[in-house]
DNA sequence: AGATATATACCAACCAGTTGGTATATTATC
DNA sequence: GATAATATACCAACTGGTTGGTATATATCT
């Protein structure tokens, strides 16, 4: 009927919108902030969003479709036994925190923090995102706890949250002290503790997360 | 001289300004904000701090003092054992998890997460705050681990950066989920990971952090 | 009086969102 | 297969309101 609805263009204003808004914070970041990075106007922006919270919950989605595109495709999946897909994922997640702080930060941890009390949309978009990803770990979390025979006082669900719970906070650490090993570290005292939990001290990192670049101790 | 310095009025915007910025975030929060909260007007905010990033440093530092002075004062330091001092900060920690999240979150935690790319004094502010707080703990943690002679492949000040990261991780998730009880099964995860590695899964809380009202489980 | 503290009035810059309009692709009609 | 009609995509310029900060007046204290 018209000229087709073009998905790059939006797809380049949510882009730079990750970038910006990691970088600057949500409510500090302005649309012409992130039409200048998308190379775009902002007449384009209002055709493709409604508001700038209107981007802020698209951008929550289109977090989470990255994101969960690069869990769902990494290979932390081919461990036969669920405990060692689950270390495998912690693994990742401490392999992954590279280059600079925008670029390995969380989106959605950044901006329920900032709207969490002023916008309810953009709040509960970024808590799809967050427990949708906690979610992915359960089954993982269960199995290991079912095969072991584990009954405490505590639950998959929790535990899966927790995970999400130690990676924010290295976040906030990193951002704080301008060193990413913060963050390296936080996730090594949660290896640590999943170990314990499943009384697998000894477990080695596969191969692939081994120590990372960043010569950040034990 | 003249006209006594009056720390009250100072206080009162400093004061304000914990308030609203975590309710609001700081770049969301305008200097009207502040001064509409501390009953002031403009004319004597700009008397008393030289811009709204003065305003923030500041109020990092206040906020430094606040929960220092509330920390110092608690009774968890008059355990004998190291390590049952440790557990009861914890335990405090969980305790203080009452009431609306505006009031029990961190204003340096939520100030780094806005600032650290863009105003380097406001990171720095914050990073003295959590790693002076973090410090604190240090003592404690070092005398527990001589005590047992552990030797692992962690330091005390790293753990003792650990605790910061659960918790500000775990008000991250109880911002965006809008419960509460999020922030306190993170604790109770650091706890539970505490006792792991100084072999101390019995030792029970001390009377005054037994569980909370909010009836979350362990 | 002299210095500090607080208030009011004001401003320049900025920002989210609007407007009016152009360009381009698709479809309908011939 | 040309062309008119139509709908979408995009843009530059503008607007009304907001924001951080200033100028200046008044009040209070020694």
């Amino acid at each position: 009927m018209a000229r087709p609805a073009n998905p790059q263009t939006r797809t380049r204003l949510l882009d730079a919108a990750l970038g910006v808004i990691r970088a600057k914070g949500y409510a500090a970041t302005t649309v012409d902030d992130i039409c200048q990075a998308a190379g775009l106007s902002k007449g384009s922006f209002f055709h493709h969003f409604a508001s700038k919270d209107d981007l802020a919950v698209a951008s929550a989605g289109h977090w989470s479709e990255v994101t969960g595109a690069l869990f769902a495709g990494s290979d932390y999946h081919r461990h036969e036994d669920p405990l060692d897909r689950l270390l495998a994922y912690v693994d990742l997640r401490r392999q992954l925190i590279r280059g600079t702080l925008p670029e390995f930060t969380c989106l959605v941890g950044t901006m329920a923090q900032e709207a969490y009390e002023t916008s309810p949309d953009i709040r509960d978009a970024c808590w799809a995102s967050i427990h949708g990803h906690a979610e992915t770990l359960v089954p993982d979390i269960q199995a290991a706890m079912d095969a072991q025979g584990i009954d405490a006082g505590w639950t998959a669900e929790s535990l899966a949250l927790h995970t999400q719970a130690v990676i924010q906070g290295g976040f906030i650490l990193a951002k704080a002290s301008g060193d990413a090993r913060h963050a390296v570290e936080a996730i090594d005292h949660l290896r640590r503790y999943i170990e314990s939990l499943f009384h697998a001290e000894g477990r080695p990192e596969s191969a692939s997360a081994s120590r990372s670049i960043m010569g950040a101790s034990a």
